[in-house]
DNA sequence: AGCCTCGATGACAGCAACTGACATCAATGA
DNA sequence: TCATTGATGTCAGTTGCTGTCATCGAGGCT
């Protein structure tokens, strides 16, 4: 075997995300993180930027699927069609992963700070969205209007489908919370 | 006078927008803050609870004047009109401060942990607004998603107004982002 | 006036997140 | 064989943030 035990990466953040749902984010010390991976305090900072970025390893992956299958839509997709692609590509990225989900979304929910790490994950989500949007020709101040409403979609989706009693595919509620926002937004205004 | 020269948490506001925007906020100490206000270190903590929030005293006073105007639009209004009118009432609200506005956007945009703490002031807002629909009888999902696309217009909206050339009011540029927003998800979905 | 309580601030010690600098040493390959 | 590389360890230092106790003028009560 090698010099060191291998998956250093993943070792800390399975012990960073088991020790921050038995005794809470802020009464976990990253010395503590480190120790249960066999490692030392500077090398959980050589992987992860700080305590928090150790939960949200797999956000480039979400934002790379979503944004590739926004770009890969049908030439003449509406932009929210396009996006609706998007959804369900993250839709696939997450089958099988709900016992996960709910055990890390429990964690992040229970502490504001790791609630503005996701916040600024889903805004860099919306950013790449919007771009791509750009790139199939959608121009401002659409682009970002539409990736917002489809960031606000995936949120209020991915909420329900985490939800204790929900057993419902995410693909289902994406589509009913993509619903929901046309019927809202069309709803009779002026 | 008093024992203490009065307002603290003011000078405390002051000070660091200063400072942040002089050296960066990263390179400024809380200390030379509380120097610079003629206080100390623990007495900033005693006025905001980290070095972030300093620059968010308003977003309280934003968040009321939005939710307050949501909930007192004409009972038959729909729900995403009745965000229509908080969008009004924080336009009125920005009035003559767009110089402090632009300060302290960039400020915020420079560093990505003010950032962070400004999407969960929005995120609040979104809160406090879907909260206040589901109270005129908006069911969910509806509520949550109409109150985040409103939003997503107060975010385009706001960043076009501090943009460097921008000289629109901001009632006008929230009317355009809401109108982008209804044009793209209505635009030919199946 | 004299006294007391209160509340904003200061002083100080301490923890933990994060960083920079340098050392270590198995694996790799020329 | 030996120099290089790269992941890790070690250690010292800064700074955000907290708990605790002391200070002392203002304002009320007698």
């Amino acid at each position: 075997m090698g010099r060191w035990v291998p998956d250093a990466r993943g070792r800390l953040a399975k012990a960073a995300l088991a020790l921050y749902s038995e005794r809470g984010y802020e009464q976990t010390t990253v010395a503590e993180i480190a120790a249960h991976a066999g490692l030392t305090e500077r090398t959980f900072f050589r992987h992860y930027a700080d305590k928090r970025e150790v939960l949200f390893a797999g956000s480039q992956e979400l934002q790379t699927l979503f944004v590739d299958a926004v770009a890969g839509a049908p030439r003449d997709a509406a932009p929210l069609e396009a996006v609706a692609a998007g959804l369900d590509a993250a839709a696939e990225l997450f089958t099988d992963r709900r016992p996960f989900a709910r055990q890390r979304q429990a964690v992040i929910a229970a502490n504001a700070n790791l609630v503005e790490r996701e916040l600024i994950k889903l805004a860099s989500l919306s950013s790449a969205i919007a771009a791509t949007l750009r790139g199939r020709g959608v121009t401002e101040p659409a682009a970002s209007l539409t990736a917002e409403a489809g960031v606000a979609v995936f949120k209020v989706g991915f909420e329900r489908w985490v939800a204790p009693a929900e057993t419902r595919d995410m693909a289902d509620l994406m589509h009913e919370a993509l619903d929901a926002l046309k019927a809202a937004v069309a709803a009779r205004g002026q």
